[in-house]
DNA sequence: AATATTTAAATTGTGCACAATTTAATTTTA
DNA sequence: TAAAATTAAATTGTGCACAATTTAAATATT
């Protein structure tokens, strides 16, 4: 690709990436809304309706995100009544976050959500899972290398 | 895919576009840096660097983003001196945005960011243009998905 | 021409993201 | 075991995103 074409918004794999999660975001949002969540906090009780218990360290790992990040969701998440938090006792600089029953239940609302989507993207199932693997990948290897710094 | 499988966060496409999208900001960031810009405004420029001057709804269809973001976004790109802002003399409900002379020399300092992300990103020329185009695909569907609403 | 509708930005308010710093607890080291 | 280093959250401050509303200008209707 000659030097002009590469700075053009076009071509540019960061913009399709990034247009298209917020597009995604937004496809999202009249589920969610019926479940008084945002797509963070659905990702969150992913997480928890998977291992029911968790810290913030932990959970950050998994979303790839921080304490300045997941502090005030999950206040806020407490404050709506899907989540406790508490010091854990055996080492009090641990947050142990564990969903209430309100937050058990929301799964059952939530697991028509995923095929609802699937066949929004318009992706056929074969489609879908490479996909999923490409990104996956190419999530691996830009995070081993954001690290290495 | 049973349904059980379906709610775990490790086969949500939408959790590693999303992620994928961070992590590749954050790839960009160092470089960013040294330009005095962020993200979003680096996109801006794209768009610039292309058109010279355009209008505020002209950018928000391109870059998928409303005033809400835009004007804020764009009002701290005029403060550090990189565009310029005034009403159209033809239609006064348009704001024209224009690049200053420090905004299109920028251009040259960017220009090496498209392959040193390439690089980065650890993709082949032929993986490169074939992630781009499956974006763009999965993008346009869910836009007009999204727009049908 | 006066009124209604549409259009383009700006504004308001909420919720992320994230860098950088702070606080407090635990572990390591001298 | 006292001091230093590390770890986990919280806090602070900046910059997006975006829904919803407002303001003002242009266009369409009656």
């Amino acid at each position: 690709m000659e030097l002009n074409e590469q700075l053009k918004l076009e071509n540019q794999l960061c913009f399709s990436v990034y247009a298209c999660s917020r597009e995604i975001t937004k496809m999202y949002r009249p589920y969610l809304d019926k479940l008084g969540i945002t797509y963070p906090q659905y990702l969150v009780l992913l997480v928890l309706w998977e291992q029911h218990e968790t810290t913030v360290k932990a959970l950050g790992a998994e979303l790839y995100l921080d304490s300045g990040t997941l502090t005030p969701l999950l206040k806020r998440m407490e404050e709506s009544g899907l989540v406790r938090r508490e010091r854990s006792k055996e080492d009090e600089r641990k947050v142990m976050v564990r969903l209430t029953t309100k937050g058990e239940e929301l799964r059952d609302e939530a697991s028509i959500i995923p095929d609802a989507m699937a066949t929004n993207s318009g992706l056929s199932k074969e489609e879908f899972t490479k996909a999923l693997s490409g990104f996956q990948q190419l999530l691996d290897h830009i995070h081993s290398v954001n690290d290495k710094k």
